[in-house]
DNA sequence: TATGAATGAGTATTCATTCAT
DNA sequence: CATGAATGAATACTCATTCAT
């Protein structure tokens, strides 16, 4: 039942970026705490402190909106990995400070992340938009795999760079969830742990010592 | 005059169990494919080949019955992998064994995956009974990696066996994801590229070779 | 949902008559806590122990169902004042015996009363039985009160008799009413407090000594 | 050419407190005739001339909606007797206004009544809201009669002040009720009819004349 | 006789979206 | 620019009632 409160909004006319950006920060909140379809266009715009039709003005439908979350965050996390792995570093270097980027970026935005991680992949019409992000990691990831393997002078075995990358990414995913679901983890931790994973496990998988399925 | 063979063969009447299942069946489907919100009782019940109010009576609200989905898969996910693991194979061979019964199921069963991990993850009332299957599992593979490490002699290093077993299940459902999107993928093969990166690479680092951040 | 537990029910093949009683316990019961609407058929069946096409086989409809407790519960209540208040009596101990009965009653068949007097009251297909059943008592309370006068060699002055005991049958469901809520309250005495009202109030009235409205 | 006089006043966008009291006065239409359970939302918004979100989004669920009748037709009626019946009458006065302003606001307002004690008596959720107004009324008259006692030089006998004007409000609800089913019936009579009863009857007792039941 | 299986029809409630002001 | 008012269309859930066995 509509509460009769009068908001009265005591800032007007704001210029368009600044709604904009309430409106998603509003937006993000709640859709990674209920859900895309759960989630309802009253209470994005109610928590934005703005009526219904602003966000329909400036953001368009539920689902443009949904991709306009999805883009920011994307986009943001993106860059904070970007900004801390410069290509320009060593190998070992450039993973290590994009996992701390990356566990850093969850652990201080866990509705960016569940907006991302979690909303996103179950709904059908973002899969895509999910699906590229994924690709683009796991393509940088392969290439400091294989960067690092010419500079010790070899080359990735029968096993595929992608693979490993894929799985490496699967992991880290899985262990930012895990950080993004334990508000007390120290991502620098989880990040030590997965540079671990990544660097000493696959270093030696990729300097082709592998396992075989048994011939019966 | 030609006998008229009943064509329609009386679908009707069917005992309580039977029923049961083809809701299930039809459940699990139209949640894969729609995810849980969007799914209507009406489309599964109409998939089901069966009236709504006999959905509700059997399995009860949408929540319940999504959860009914849950458990059913959930279970026949762990048996199998479980009778394909017997416990007193050496760990190696057990974890091979496991993990082409796990991605062998996830192939066989994609709509079954789809409802287990992807939808489930997303809202909230199922992420517990999510987590503690997940919990169950990487309690499972970090025994093996342990027993596998007594087997050589070794105990585990400075890192933490649960870490490393939650990446490595968290990097096995990443593939598993990936195998549920690419049809054409073999199910087999994941599975050995998989227990590569667990064996070979978690291996060598429970072996004692870590990795430390530098320090400036 | 419906619970998959076996009723097992240890008395089959009782006589119809039975039946039929344990039927109408039931549904005064579930009809008087849920009312009309809110009661459901499945709730009355299972309350009787018995499966539902029975209920419909021995009496009928939802509808029909209400009018046989309806009138059952009438009969005995009819009954058990009309056994007590025996005509051959004075008056005052007739209308005495006749409260303390009706009283008695409510205070032991509370189901019995609510039915009767909350429920059917609300629901139109029921408002004339009612209506009747009260109009038979106020038949009779008139009766009494006309021959009371009679004796005593007066006669009811311009003050319809029989708005009077319409009032007085009015005040008495009344005191039923909260008879009925007050379980600890003792019929006995609320039946002496509604016999002073009714013989020393209704007395003093009849006999001539009537209020006028000002006239301005 | 003719002009064409719009003749549809264009009822649309009204404020909403005009449509509150639409609203309001459909609801206590359709309860009045169908009861709680029976009355739809559908119907209810229809008759307002509105749809039906607007009538969730104003007044909330439907059990809201019931209780907002109860609300302001208890208000009305409560007002139009407070109204007649100032404090500072003497208690006859008083008595009479307020039992001819009761009455003929129920003579007025059928469906106000019907809604008020038929529908709301039946449904186990509003019992409470309706007791506590009939504790009220119960409360007032008591006053009166003990008020006027005094100014007599009188004083309550044995009987209990409270349980004659639980009656006489009983009575007088009930007068209502028969008022409420007979549209020719003259409010103004049925009044002065109730008046006589409360005031002769009622007042003769209170003297302390008092009937004993008998001791066999 | 007795019942588990089955459903058509309805009801409350919600939500994305759009006008009129 | 900004919003209160408004709704079409869905959706979960229930219930009286009836068959087939």
């Amino acid at each position: 039942m509509l509460a009769r409160v009068s908001t009265t909004p005591s800032f007007k006319r704001l210029p368009r970026a600044v709604r904009e950006q309430q409106m998603l920060d509003a937006a993000v909140k709640v859709f990674s705490r209920r859900g895309f379809h759960a989630a309802s266009m009253d209470e994005i715009a109610e928590d934005a402190g703005i009526s219904k039709p602003m966000v329909y003005a400036y953001l368009g439908t539920k689902e443009e909106l949904f991709v306009a979350c999805l883009h920011r965050e994307g986009t943001r996390m993106m860059q904070a990995i970007a900004g801390a792995a410069a290509p320009e570093l060593p190998a070992d270097e450039r993973l290590w400070r994009g996992l701390r980027a990356f566990f850093g970026f969850v652990g201080a935005h866990r509705d960016s992340w569940a907006v991302l991680y979690r909303q996103a992949r179950g709904e059908q019409p973002f899969a895509g938009e999910l699906a590229s992000m994924r690709a683009r990691l796991v393509e940088v990831v392969a290439g400091m795999l294989d960067h690092a393997l010419r500079a010790e002078g070899r080359e990735a075995g029968e096993t595929d760079l992608d693979v490993i990358a894929y799985a490496l990414v699967g992991a880290t995913e899985s262990l930012a969830d895990w950080l993004a679901d334990h508000p007390q983890a120290d991502p620098e931790k989880t990040a030590t742990r997965m540079m671990n994973v990544a660097w000493v496990g696959a270093g030696q998988l990729l300097r082709g010592d592998s396992w075989r399925p048994p011939t019966p």
